[in-house]
DNA sequence: CACTCATGCACAC
DNA sequence: TGTGCCTGAGTGG
């Protein structure tokens, strides 16, 4: 799955497409028939993101609430924005479809920095897919596409489409379950920027007898973290994963969070899980190229640690594959 | 082309 | 602890 990065990402191509448009919704799957007649019709007012959680709002003050899972994603299409990042990353600007025209950028970061999306107008034949990771595709030869596969959720606006397809969670909910859903999650950078996140954070991590590694997947305990940030942050803090949280030291458990805000906000900006810092262009190039090049210690189980040359060990924990170096992380 | 497995999680047992 | 979700990237024949 799409850890919190792409799920942040993917609330914001909801706010730039669709928030303030009328939105047809239906199941083309048919699993999600009964639920969507409840929203049908109304226009989308809000799209946020909490963890790997993320909730559209609509004007009748109920909400569409999606967790991907596994495997869940998005297919837009129409008239998309698409960050230039990706678009770059799939294809260098100058991807082609299959009738040879290129795709143009159509939309630029802002200047202040903040990463949103702003549409600049176009055509609107536009594909792309949102999961844990995303991709320009193909051009749509007519609007709306068809619904391919199993498509359990499809919100249908003037201009744009978006299907959902394998979620792990599709439900409507009132504004008081969506805020009983967030009332259980751990602290999300993206949302709670104050100093309380972080104490929160440590005060619930240091007060556990469970191992790190385990605690920062606990979506209770800090939000958005998954399999390839455990493990790349862990390594990055050299903290062995099986130390229990009240035995942490309390500044490796802050040097933690604050680099999970760290790398949560360049995966929000890239759309990539680069966990790995300083690179030089040469290797930047090889590390968006192949995902082995990309972190220092997930999925690498054999190869010698980038750092001290051990190698690096794999094992199961909690029904997940954890990966970490013996030595650097003793 | 057939097959495995995955960047979660909820639920049944 | 095992299974469903029911997709798609990766792998091996």
């Amino acid at each position: 799955m799409p850890e919190g990065h792409s799920v942040h990402r993917i609330a914001k191509q909801f706010a730039v497409n669709f928030v303030g448009h009328r939105i047809a919704v239906s199941s083309p799957q048919g699993r999600f028939a009964a639920d969507a007649s409840r929203i049908d019709g109304h226009t989308m007012v809000a799209s946020k993101a909490v963890g790997k959680q993320m909730f559209l709002e609509f004007d009748n003050d109920l909400w569409l609430r999606v967790h991907l899972g596994i495997y869940g994603a998005w297919d837009f299409a129409g008239d998309i924005s698409i960050d230039p990042t990706i678009a770059s990353a799939n294809g260098r600007m100058g991807q082609t479809n299959q009738t040879g025209t290129a795709i143009p950028p159509r939309a630029i970061l802002d200047e202040a920095g903040e990463n949103s999306l702003h549409s600049i107008g176009a055509p609107r034949r536009t594909r792309l897919r949102m999961s844990e990771s995303e991709k320009v595709e193909a051009d749509i030869d007519a609007f709306p596409p068809e619904p391919v596969g199993q498509v359990r959720v499809r919100l249908l606006s003037d201009t744009a489409v978006a299907d959902l397809r394998g979620p792990t969670a599709c439900e409507v909910l009132d504004p008081a379950e969506v805020d009983a859903v967030i009332a259980k999650l751990g602290p999300d950078p993206q949302v709670d920027d104050g100093p309380e996140a972080e104490e929160a954070f440590v005060a619930k991590v240091r007060k556990k007898p469970t191992a790190i590694a385990l605690l920062l997947m606990d979506q209770s305990v800090v939000s958005g973290i998954g399999n390839v940030y455990r493990a790349e942050l862990l390594f990055r803090a050299r903290q062995n994963p099986h130390t229990p949280g009240k035995l942490v030291p309390e500044e490796t458990v802050r040097a933690l969070w604050r680099d999970w805000v760290h790398l949560l906000q360049i995966g929000v900006e890239t759309g990539q899980m680069m966990t790995m810092d300083d690179l030089d262009e040469e290797s930047y190039r090889k590390a968006m190229a192949k995902r082995e090049d990309r972190h220092w210690v997930y999925k690498r189980e054999g190869l010698p640690c980038r750092v001290c040359g051990t190698h690096i060990l794999l094992e199961e924990l909690g029904g997940r594959k954890l990966y970490w170096c013996p030595k650097d992380q003793a």
